[in-house]
DNA sequence: TTGTAGGCGTTATCAT
DNA sequence: ATGATAACGCCTACAA
């Protein structure tokens, strides 16, 4: 079965090349009679555009590419949500990289992109050195999303913020050993511990880090060591995944959640929105997030833009998992206990 | 920033176009030495190759396409991790398209792939219609994912005895009032469905199934229901994230999981395997799944290989949530109860 | 091992 | 509104 061209197309409708492509691009510059007789030819003989020879002939790109951490998080679902809801209004093409948790994967994945001449790349959750980073944007547009960088369009929530929320909600309750299940140190996302610290050592108490990782058993086991050797009475990890690993913990403790041990994630994946887990946590509106992302990027990809960020409010997600008062069985509004 | 194309590398070199080519695409015709010097020549230009004009160009493709279904449901990033674990140990390069839990956006996902001219397209989780399924086949070399077509290469877990076993499991502990909570009946994958009412029959049992969907509030809705009306002891949910809406419905209604009412889900996803919900479930070795669908796809590349089907046996996964006896709060070596 | 030249399927510029 | 014709950057025989 040979692979049918706009040539063919052009043949079997009696017109050029060129009418063919300017009415497959929706632009302007066909009659709409011919058009339809265009693509009427064009289903009829099963036509395809070619995207590769498209996007090498085409001057001014058509094609954004987008960057995911990791495919088992859900945020990053999330955020791709947000990037397509925007982009599909557009006759723009998407062009996905993915990484995983292990580190290095990422910069793998942007040379794909920019392997593939997108105009632009929106890239969610990278990990590696703000040096590299920094020199990537030189290369390319880059619009990064939850990681902001000096010199780099940017799209993140205000972590730090959200941290402070989260701490002061935990020191409201009453709670005064407050732990910290921190992310690796090295993977410039830092402000959530920094709102954690500021907010502890503002309210005079001392703080308490357990550094950790992304990986949610990791996290169990982290968060098992820091039960045994601090006793704290809540616990606020980095973000959703780590939170239930810290569930996990304390559980395996004999503790209860909520009642025994508060415990606080980030993210608010849905996840943390389920009843079963009911689990606190700061919402840094994903899907939001990669709405922003995608406008921006469609700024860049028309003209030379300067950097610029946007910065989003994050809101504090009061549920069972940190309410003391919830430890009865009683219905409830925002969520069941899990004990 | 001009963009620096092999001509480029290959005037500053001294050599042909023809060898760089050669070079960067790590086949043999070059001598070790010539070959370091492109390199090095490339590096410092910071050369990287054109994706779009070596797809037009060449004949044999050295691409595969990915669909997946959903990036909600982490068995799709198992799925990937899989499939990529294979293919990075090739020259073959990754293009990703992803759906939604929306129906419909799994043909636009498949027509980009084609768009892209892939050589052969790896599809998880395709929900479309059968037909349209097989016209797609009939364009392109494609590999089926946990959705089995006759006359389309697939690999797919053995649903049916799955669903026999996490039933017969429910049959043993002494159930009689066994619900399934069923996905859409048109979207190709009824064999949870067929092994769950043979496994009652087979017992002499009265089945109840109760519709419902793929989004996890829908079935917290419908498990909700269900429970309400028919009173069932045990629920046997078509996937993991149904599994949950379940065990929200259960809390809800004032009953405890795994005592008052067995819960038993589908996909064995991290999120089943956390301890805070230990849910008991069906492994269909989605991992493995994706390796063996990467081979396959890989196999095809190469010839035109007839159609092929892969079925892995799955593997019944028992866990709290559906094991009365662990109702106590004891430790445990499978996870712990809910309640 | 190295170089030459034609072609891959579009887009874009310039006429008409 | 339509058509002719260079690019676009790379691959691939083929020749040397």
């Amino acid at each position: 079965m040979r692979k049918i061209t706009i040539e063919d197309v052009a043949k079997a409708a009696g017109v050029s090349r060129a009418l063919v492509s300017i009415a497959y691009r929706g632009v302007a510059g066909v009659s709409e009679s011919t058009r339809d007789h265009i693509f009427e030819v064009g289903k009829r003989l099963g036509y395809v555009p070619n995207l590769n020879a498209a996007r090498l002939a085409s001057k001014d790109i058509r094609t954004v590419g987008v960057f995911l951490q990791d495919l088992h998080n859900e945020v990053f679902a999330d955020v791709f949500d947000g990037i397509r809801q925007v982009i599909d209004e557009t006759e723009i093409q998407i062009v996905l990289a993915v990484g995983s948790s292990a580190p290095g994967h990422d910069s793998k994945a942007l040379d794909t992109l920019i392997a593939a001449r997108v105009g632009v790349i929106i890239a969610a959750g990278l990990t590696m050195a703000d040096s590299d980073l920094k020199r990537y944007a030189k290369r390319t547009k880059i619009v990064s999303v939850t990681r902001k960088l000096e010199g780099v369009s940017s799209v993140v929530a205000d972590d730090y913020a959200g941290a402070m929320l989260a701490t002061k909600h935990l020191l409201a309750m009453g709670h005064t050993r407050i732990a910290f299940l921190a992310n690796p140190q090295t993977d410039g996302y830092l402000d959530r511990q920094r709102g954690y610290l500021d907010a502890m050592s503002g309210a005079g108490v001392a703080p308490i880090v357990q550094p950790s990782s992304y990986v949610r058993m990791e996290a169990e086991v982290d968060a098992a060591t820091l039960l045994k050797a601090e006793k704290p009475t809540a616990v606020f990890a980095h973000n959703d995944l780590s939170a239930l690993g810290v569930l996990d913990a304390v559980l395996s403790a004999g503790l209860r959640p909520g009642a025994d041990v508060a415990v606080v994630g980030y993210d608010n994946t849905s996840l943390s929105q389920t009843p079963v887990l009911a689990l606190t946590t700061v919402d840094p509106h994903s899907h939001d997030l990669g709405r922003e992302a995608a406008k921006l990027a469609l700024e860049l990809l028309g003209a030379d833009v300067s950097p610029k960020t946007v910065v989003l409010e994050p809101q504090l997600i009061v549920r069972a998992s940190s309410t003391k008062s919830l430890e009865t069985k009683s219905g409830r509004p925002e969520g069941r206990p899990l004990i």
